[in-house]
DNA sequence: ATTTGTCAATACGGTAGCGTACGGAGCGTA
DNA sequence: TACGCTCCGTACGCTACCGTATTGACAAAT
């Protein structure tokens, strides 16, 4: 018999896979406790309520995202382009990873279209990559006034193609260098 | 008193009002019926159920947005270059028309989804306006394996802006322009 | 061994939504 | 007038979900 205990981690993980698989109206108590095979009386002894539950979820991916772009800024030795390319490669990789990957990504950013809270967790993300890919593009560029358009374009194209790789509509990786092409060679 | 008889379209005009505030599981019977002012006894006269309905308005939403493109197809003393920049005043223009601007556009998108039937609407329509985009992409170029690469970027980015727009985080016309402009001079 | 704290099961009331059954109003027509 | 057709109101049963209250199992500490 399992008998693991539960922690307030595991109906997290739990509610960020019922996200993904079945969108933001999916995280739903007696759901997940079905899926954790355990009643929901668990649930009432680790949270407040359904709110509090999703509060957690959205700090919990708001430091996730963030931290995975400090993590690129830190290897300094490489170049500008560089680490555009390696964004790229990284975006566009492990797409099912735990939660960090594009999967959650987009489910939260469905979330957020009708949920403020939500809204407010992805404007934050948001503004750190626009902002660091803006310093990239800066240091690639003779012309720093088009270094915040570029990551504008760059980064609204890679939401944009991931929605659209859904339905094999779009070559996600190749359409993104030829972009990243197009945009390094119009500003140098 | 107001006692005109309502019609089957009245309810699905309210169901992609329902669908553009609230979302997608926001289109509940009841809840239109407060909308309208009548009972759900009404709707069961016009709709087997709720699947009919949802079925009802993407059959709807898909000729509609069909067309559009066609609508644009339709003056041909235009060069291709101008069409796409029409296009762009078009797509970033009328956000909030009856149900074919962009709200209704994103909301159907995040309705596609968790929801097969959705998904193939808009992969439908997808494909119709990608072809086109390449198309006129094409007629701008000498390099036509170059087309179809470009209109996936050009209306990945269209699509990825729309949502960072929301948050004030991206200016969607000016982008978009200069997109097209890199687009277009790297291609001649 | 008893107590205490941690975590989970069960049972309950309340609400919202779906779909059905049936009755009734309004209107045209024989 | 009487009838039938169209459209809507009301009442009902059913299910899913939320949140609460209470009890119980288990382990660690005393």
């Amino acid at each position: 018999m399992n008998r693991e205990k539960l922690n307030t981690n595991s109906w997290i993980m739990a509610a960020f896979r019922a996200l993904t698989i079945g969108g933001p109206q999916a995280i739903k108590v007696e759901s997940i406790a079905r899926d954790l095979k355990v009643s929901k009386g668990s649930f009432y002894w680790h949270f407040e309520n359904v709110g509090a539950l999703k509060t957690q979820m959205l700090q919990h991916w708001k430091s996730e995202a963030s931290e995975s772009v400090i993590a690129n800024l830190e290897d300094d030795d490489t170049s500008a382009p560089d680490k555009l390319r390696l964004l790229i490669k990284f975006a566009t990789g492990d797409a099912n990873a735990s939660y960090g990957g594009l999967l959650v990504e987009s489910a939260i950013r469905d979330w957020a279209r009708f949920d403020a809270s939500a809204t407010e967790a992805v404007r934050t993300v948001d503004m750190k990559r626009l902002n660091y890919l803006g310093d990239l593009f800066e240091q690639c560029s003779s012309n720093p006034t088009m270094s915040e358009t570029n990551a504008a374009i760059l980064y609204s194209a890679l939401i944009g193609m991931e929605l659209l790789s859904h339905a094999g509509l779009v070559d996600l990786r190749n359409d993104l260098n030829c972009l990243l092409d197009k945009l390094l060679s119009t500003t140098r």
